[in-house]
DNA sequence: CATTCATATGAATATATTATCATATGTTTG
DNA sequence: CAAACATATGATAATATATTCATATGAATG
């Protein structure tokens, strides 16, 4: 039976559940960070905030060559913050799901500040 | 006159706030991922949701040497991710706010899924 | 006030990461 | 099916970052 919580004993579990994290978990974490902390590729993800794009697009719009931004483009791919479709010769972009917003939205309101 | 929002409502503002964020906040934004992006600091930064803690506290709990331990304390100080205060010859480190919870229970939602 | 304890810091080394260049792969089209 | 277009990839060079070592600073205490 799943009880409704208070928003102060959401807290108190989430301070729980990350006290006692693991090291391997942590280190996912680490390196899950690791992926939006860069700049060329935070500006590809807030790029894909306006919808999904291609590689050419996304050269055009960060004004950066095509390579660097394929590299970049394959390590938010793995890390599974933005997925890829095939469009005859191009490659259409798009951002995973909703983390990424709520991840960048809580940095955000954190350097606002 | 504040409106609340739907929940959809708010989440077409948030894209609409990061699609046109300016260079410098992305900048400031990724410069921040970047600093939950090593696997120490995170460490630490988990370790101190058990509470408050000294430097030598905290190098015994990550099992390193103090000096690293201190380098990464700084980095995290002037992120504004922790704050200090002297007590005697010790200094106490704490998490500076709850952004800092935010932001790693939704790293940890994306990793567990 | 000299010593000890706690922490911070600068320099150096080791390691990791990024962008670039050259080229490969995959897809369409004449 | 050869050429053109779009993207991916491997190697390399440039740069950034973390840890270590040695030492400095700052506070308590006999």
């Amino acid at each position: 039976m799943q009880e409704k919580q208070s928003s102060s004993q959401m807290q108190k579990n989430i301070n729980h559940l990350i006290a006692n994290i693991d090291e391997v978990e942590l280190s996912d974490l680490a390196e899950l960070f690791k992926v939006f902390g860069d700049s060329t590729r935070i500006r590809i993800l807030a790029d894909l905030f306006q919808g999904e794009k291609n590689v050419t697009e996304i050269c055009d719009d960060l004004q950066m060559n095509q390579s660097a931004v394929s590299h970049q483009l394959k390590i938010l791919k793995v890390s599974r913050l933005i997925k890829s479709r095939r469009e005859g010769k191009a490659m259409i972009y798009s951002l995973a799901d909703d983390h990424v917003k709520t991840i960048m939205a809580m940095g955000i309101e954190h350097i606002e500040e």
